[in-house]
DNA sequence: GCATTTCTGTCATCTAACCGACAATTTACC
DNA sequence: GGTAAATTGTCGGTTAGATGACAGAAATGC
């Protein structure tokens, strides 16, 4: 990928929307960029703990597996956000793992460099402690949701982010495309994938959505939060 | 309180135990003590966010309310560690509250004086992300064991926990004071009143514990974590 | 020391959602 | 284009644990 490409890439990152010229070159300089395909996993559970990474596209599943291979899904990374954030909060090897499920173009930069340019820029520093926070709240809605909300409400208000964080208007509602398939939903709200199914072809009979293996489609908008 | 025992409680800090002379001063100008008694609401939900805590001795309960009033409990904070850190982190105000559930003493810093201190000291600023790392790690424990474990294993895991951070070692065992309500432990656990009793029950018909309202001890150590 | 409030113990009922099993359909791939 | 693999659809049986209701015990307060 040429250089002109990738500076762009990162000047058009959420987090660094604001940055000053040296620090935006000091991210070029000790960033790389790659594209990933669909399924590759990032990392796993117990590697060394080195790099942060930043999402330019696609989306990253982050999830926790149990021994016997039970797996649940924290959360969805989308373009804009960072993960693999744990290095710098003094974590020395992975909890969770990361697997491509839409291909990604991800920005990767050792621990060490960028800890550097955190301490040059406190504005950085800043943004990032904002998104942790940011990120400390959506883990924390997540406890809130498993707590109170049954499969129903679970799946809704998962259907409902998914499509305002990936979603595109369209004159007659909302649009989401690739979709996922009912195994990766139940992972992701707590469920099985039995249960998504009945509650995914209710929602198509009440008229809600619409949705093939390809897309999700919203029919009326008043269900979303 | 005299200023001199403010200074030692601030020095035996865990975040602050290896932190320069500076900082210490800066820390003790700016911050300051008080005790709480027992259901205390130190914050709410919806309040604004503009000062950090740290508990020096007691427990503060960290929970979500939902608008019908149910609660659940995100976490404990036991002595030695930072509440309210979401201030740092960007957030204007809380999104849940904070309860004294044992008499505490909590010593108290507005964010702009603790922002200018982080500035000051990288170590500090390091020790804060750090602990901040831990609080994702354990609210993210917390969301496995709501998806994987049953209520039995639930509230052992928390007992487990609770013993570890409070508990004293005995002779014969550890022995825990106070000991929480039923209701509490429930709120702790996602389960039920009722529940956390009959679960409690049979772990002392198992001869696992041993309590009463005012303490909990345990009578073996094999189920402990 | 008595009355009121809070907490614990128990039981019977009910239901959401898991689980396994298998058929039908769609997609991937040689 | 045909076969294998992956995904979706459907259906009962099963159960963990919530819920409500009430009695007894302990703590609190005047």
């Amino acid at each position: 990928m040429a250089e002109k490409t990738k500076l762009w890439y990162l000047q058009n990152f959420n987090l660094f929307e604001d940055m000053d010229e040296n620090t935006m070159m000091g991210l070029d300089q000790n960033s790389r960029m790659q594209e990933t395909p669909k399924k590759e996993i990032i990392y796993f559970p117990d590697e060394p703990n080195n790099t942060i990474y930043f999402l330019k596209s696609g989306k990253i599943k982050i999830s926790r597996v149990t021994e016997d291979g039970r797996s649940t899904s924290i959360q969805l990374i989308g373009p804009g956000e960072i993960f693999g954030e744990s290095a710098i909060l003094g974590q020395e090897r992975h909890e969770n793992s990361a697997e491509v499920v839409e291909d990604a173009i991800i920005c990767s930069i050792s621990k060490e460099n960028f800890e550097e340019l955190l301490i040059k820029s406190p504005r950085l520093n800043r943004s990032v402690n904002k998104f942790i926070g940011f990120r400390l709240r959506k883990i924390e809605s997540h406890i809130e949701d498993l707590v109170f909300k049954n499969a129903r409400e679970r799946i809704e208000a998962f259907l409902s982010r998914y499509i305002n964080t990936f979603g595109k208007k369209m004159i007659d509602g909302w649009m989401v495309r690739p979709f996922l398939n009912h195994q990766e939903i139940a992972e992701l709200t707590a469920t099985t994938r039995q249960t998504v199914n009945s509650i995914l072809n209710d929602m198509v009979q009440e008229q809600k959505i619409e949705y093939t293996r390809r897309y999700l489609r919203t029919t009326s908008v008043d269900w979303l939060q």
